[in-house]
DNA sequence: CTCGAACCTCAACCGAACTTCACCTCAAGG
DNA sequence: CCTTGAGGTGAAGTTCGGTTGAGGTTCGAG
């Protein structure tokens, strides 16, 4: 036990993320694994770290791909140290800000309109493209233009 | 000007949502239109006010479907008035403010994190399944049991 | 050595929320 | 009368974040 690397059945286990999901993110390139003589994955378990921090990051609102973007810019070739894990950290910090501000407007908004019962397209600031959510979850979605 | 109906191009244009996507909620039961001898629609302004709540609930995270229920509650026969608004209004607000207590709380432990550089999945509270933010966004997601 | 559980790949499928396309009709202006 | 543009339909396509399934291989306990 506590082995040095981990099969992709205890790495699911451990971060509670399917096996294909992990393959998936492998794919993407999110993740890595070294190969067995037989072609089964083994991760080092520095790999759970960075589940750890796709989860974290998805739950932020972030996209896999932009999560990808993020973990491309960890320093190549040594093991990410507790502070370059903080430094992406930090990155998110200002989107998850964002998001909780931008909520937390709605949710004024929504009360000053429950007041009212307007739920006006021109004057409600409910209704404002420039200050949308948008991109909030994937999809040909994008009709507000996002500035 | 100022007609008592409005075609699909003038209801997307004050929406700001696409014709498509207006034919899109019709065809799922959000929102309704009459039709001309040459079988156009022409839309009630109060459907002016389904749609906007339509994008107003879709910022806060609700589904389609769930906004299709929310809007078949409202009283049939009548037009609805803006005490029917605040209440369906209402109804979002405890999902907005679960939400946003959640976001909080993951930018504390987020914060906690950046402190230590642990991102341990273990210990730290941040991958915590049973809090999760689950079902953000829509695709076949869930994997974090949801309580 | 054998056997079942775990793993492999590749391709197809899912659901949400739309868009795009091909093809057709309707309404109004010149 | 002709054209132009807005509107209509149904089917198929797109993106994201995966899952599912078929068919085959490997690992490790007994």
């Amino acid at each position: 036990m506590h082995e040095a690397t981990l099969t992709i059945g205890q790495l699911a286990d451990r971060s509670g993320v399917a096996p294909s999901a992990l393959r998936y993110y492998e794919r993407l390139g999110l993740i890595h694994a070294a190969r067995t003589g037989g072609n089964q994955r083994r991760y080092a378990r520095t790999e759970l770290r960075r589940v750890a921090f796709i989860r974290i990051s998805q739950q932020i609102g972030v996209s896999l791909d932009e999560i990808r973007e993020a973990l491309d810019s960890l320093p190549a070739g040594r093991t990410p140290t507790p502070e370059d894990w903080a430094a992406l950290s930090l990155a998110w910090r200002d989107r998850l800000d964002e998001r909780i501000r931008l909520l937390g407007k709605l949710r004024d908004d929504l009360d000053g309109c429950i007041g009212c019962g307007c739920l006006s397209l021109q004057r409600c600031t409910l209704y404002n493209p420039g200050d949308s959510l948008a991109g909030e979850g994937p999809g040909a979605r994008l009709m507000l233009p996002r500035d």
